[in-house]
RNA sequence: GCGCGUGUAGCUCAGCUGGAUAGAGCGACGGCCUCCUAAGCCGUAGGCCGCAGGUUCGAAUCCUGCCACGCGCGCCA
């Protein structure tokens, strides 16, 4: 909305510039578009008076007065005005702007990302419960995804599941060792409710029965060998057990409205041999190399890029990052590297795919196979898969280092553009907060200094996704029947779940993205303040004014924007006048904002925007009343004011995957 | 040791590529429901922006050094 007007105000005062001091177009220093303190001092700022003071030996002040005396007519733009400071402040025509918004339809996004982008996140280990760690992630690489189809781009959401790694070998192991289980009963098992919930504490059990005597884990290798060469009963067994677990995983996540396009199996990687291929394209490039001798004899190896910033001081064996085990095996970088190259389409490979069960949306979800359906006439035919321009990985900071390595790689085999276009979305962990873990009877006295506890999976620690979400969800609904008696409870449980939703999503992208949460069980369950329920309250009273002025008299949104090209512009000025300004151009951020996200990848700034957005308008609400104004122009303002900022509320929430409910 | 990150109000955090009087939430204190939902609004108190230099018309923001804390540096993923 606002973009437009950014670029054309760039455009023209680039052109008065070249005009006016004789630049050439290079020469013109990019031009940076500030908000001024007060809408009363002017609703854009420009500074470039300021770049220009040293070039042309003239004072901010005069320059900023030629470029305002020069600039001329443009469209949206009422008049523009230098400060003794030296800005140049543009104020636009309010009603215009007003009636443009309303009236017009939505702005082309600049974007122009029209080739596909990947997007990998959640990717959460099929062996146990998700917790909210795992929601971090989700909820920042959903609201990327839907950041970027905001722009118009096109993106291909993709789950990485690791069903051959070592935490699904040590269930299996524990299913066998600790409970003495036969296939057929671990799949029953399987089936039951909250089977993830169950597998969370065998893992802990298992963990502390390898470190009862480490001989155990001579086990968990055996067991990791079965899962790597597939086609044996262990294979199999853990196959199912990884697919039941991931189910549950997409029903959590669809609880938080996450969906997915494809589920990428590691497994499905390694019995393709996308690794060979890969490998071999390593080796002509001579981006591995094998090792004779020395402690990693046996190994291929590959160098570390001293700026991927990890390699230990003065050990030269340490700056030769293994590829390939002595024993044959290939580490997780190598897989990744084949899976990075399928994902831009560069490697001479394909998995199988089927589908994977409904999503809410009817988004169609994609699992990949080793081998073609049975049955491929009752199956519609899988889209194109992979190919993408970029890929965005979404995966927390710890594993920077890997991701450089991946990055690395690329380029060591001749593909930078690629090795350009791979981002690594890095965030930081979840922890818990010193009350949350003692309310959850942890010993925290080792980490007495800390400003927060990092909790072990590995040790069944930890705040379960679920467990989140239904005491959420219980307290929201309490709220919801306390202040909406009459309500159904279907409804009020519809709404509850929502409110949950907000609630839980908001709190995982309101910080930036390397902080370290510390996560406060009270702290998210307090649905007042900079919270997902404030929000969603706000975009409320604005649909509850909109829907009692219907409820009067007829008026609905058609007619509020049909009314406003005939309402004089000097009634807006009484219905609000700045107060209503500021938060009409506020919410006409929001395509900007959007852009600011993606490309600094920091979505904290979508939910500060929202929040601030939401404040606004409460604010506003509380002053300026709409049903009860007696003067029909004032009222009608108010109104247009009203519908656009409770369409770009619910806009900015709808990014953060949250619903507006009816009531709350 | 090396690399990356963080240090802003009592607590948890914003502060965008340097720009107009350093903000928000929570907590504290004081107000506002015959008025479009009080999950709300208004007001008060509270800050050597880790420390020291430097660059600049201008620094919380950029550079250097130091201090504190976190993470990473596996033939784990």
């Amino acid at each position: 909305m606002i973009l437009q007007l950014h670029a054309a105000l760039r455009e023209r005062i680039r052109t008065r510039l070249v005009e006016l001091y004789g630049l050439d177009a290079a020469g013109v220093p990019d031009i940076a578009i500030q908000y001024p303190p007060n809408r009363d001092l002017g609703d854009l700022a420009v500074t470039v008076a300021f770049e220009l003071a040293r070039i042309l030996r003239k004072a901010p002040r005069v320059i900023a007065q030629e470029l305002a005396d020069a600039l001329g007519p443009l469209d949206g733009v009422a008049r523009a005005a230098a400060t003794p400071a030296g800005y140049l402040n543009i104020h636009l025509d309010r009603a215009a702007h007003l009636r443009r918004v309303l009236g017009g339809p939505r702005a082309a996004p600049p974007g122009g990302d029209s080739e596909k982008t990947i997007v990998e996140h959640t990717a959460i280990n099929p062996n146990k419960a998700a917790h909210i760690g795992h929601l971090r992630n989700a909820a920042l690489g959903d609201t990327l995804v839907r950041l970027l189809r905001f722009r118009d781009c096109p993106v291909e959401t993709q789950n990485y599941i690791d069903d051959t790694g070592v935490q699904v070998a040590d269930i299996i192991v524990g299913f066998q060792q600790l409970e003495d289980r036969t296939p057929e009963q671990i799949r029953e098992l399987a089936g039951q409710p909250r089977f993830d919930y169950y597998c969370w504490d065998l893992y802990a059990r298992v963990t502390a029965w390898y470190e009862a005597d480490n001989g155990r884990l001579a086990a968990r290798a055996r067991m990791l060998r079965d899962l790597e060469h597939g086609g044996n009963a262990n294979a199999a067994t853990a196959r199912f057990v990884a697919d039941r677990i991931v189910r549950l995983h997409l029903a959590t996540m669809d609880r938080l409205n996450v969906e997915y396009d494809l589920l990428s199996w590691e497994g499905d990687i390694l019995r393709l041999d996308f690794w060979a291929t890969a490998f071999d394209v390593l080796k002509a490039a001579g981006a591995v190399t094998y090792q004779p001798d020395g402690p990693q004899a046996g190994c291929w190896v590959m160098p570390i890029d001293p700026e991927a910033g990890a390699d230990a001081a003065g050990d030269a064996e340490a700056r030769w990052k293994v590829i390939v085990r002595s024993d044959g095996t290939v580490t997780y970088v190598g897989k990744d590297i084949a899976y990075q190259l399928w994902k831009f389409g560069l490697l001479d490979k394909d998995f199988q795919y089927g589908p994977h069960g409904s999503q809410r949306s009817g988004r169609p979800l994609w699992t990949t196979r080793q081998d073609a359906p049975d049955d491929p006439g009752e199956i519609p035919p899988a889209p194109r898969f992979g190919h993408a321009r970029a890929v965005y990985n979404v995966i927390d900071t710890r594993q920077s280092y890997l991701q450089q390595l991946l990055k690395q790689s690329l380029a060591a085999i001749g593909h930078a553009t690629e090795a350009e276009r791979s981002f690594h979305y890095s965030y930081e962990m979840v922890a818990l907060s010193h009350a949350t873990a003692r309310a959850l009877g942890y010993d925290t006295s080792a980490e007495s200094d800390r400003p927060f506890v990092e909790v072990s999976g590995r040790r069944g620690q930890g705040v379960k996704a679920d467990d989140l979400l239904d005491r959420m969800v219980a307290a929201a609904r309490a709220e919801v029947r306390a202040r909406n008696a009459e309500l159904p409870a279907e409804a009020a449980d519809r709404t509850a779940a929502m409110i949950a939703t907000a609630a839980v999503r908001y709190f995982m992208v309101k910080y930036t993205r390397n902080k370290v949460i510390a996560f406060d069980i009270d702290e998210a369950l307090s649905f007042e303040g900079e919270s997902g329920p404030y929000l969603q309250y706000a975009a409320v009273r604005a649909g509850n004014i909109l829907g009692k002025l219907q409820a009067r008299d007829g008026t609905d949104e058609a007619a509020i924007t049909a009314a406003l090209e005939a309402l004089p512009a000097e009634a807006l000025a009484e219905a609000g006048g700045s107060d209503l300004w500021a938060l009409v151009l506020e919410a006409s951020r929001l395509d900007e904002i959007a852009e600011q996200a993606v490309r600094t990848l920091e979505l904290s700034v979508l939910a500060k925007y929202a929040f601030g957005l939401a404040q606004a308008f409460n604010t506003f609400y509380h002053r300026y009343p709409v049903i009860a104004e007696e003067r029909r122009d004032v009222r009608l303002w108010r109104a247009a004011a009203v519908v656009h900022v409770r369409r770009q509320l619910t806009r900015a929430l709808e990014l953060m995957g949250c619903e507006v409910p009816a009531r709350m």
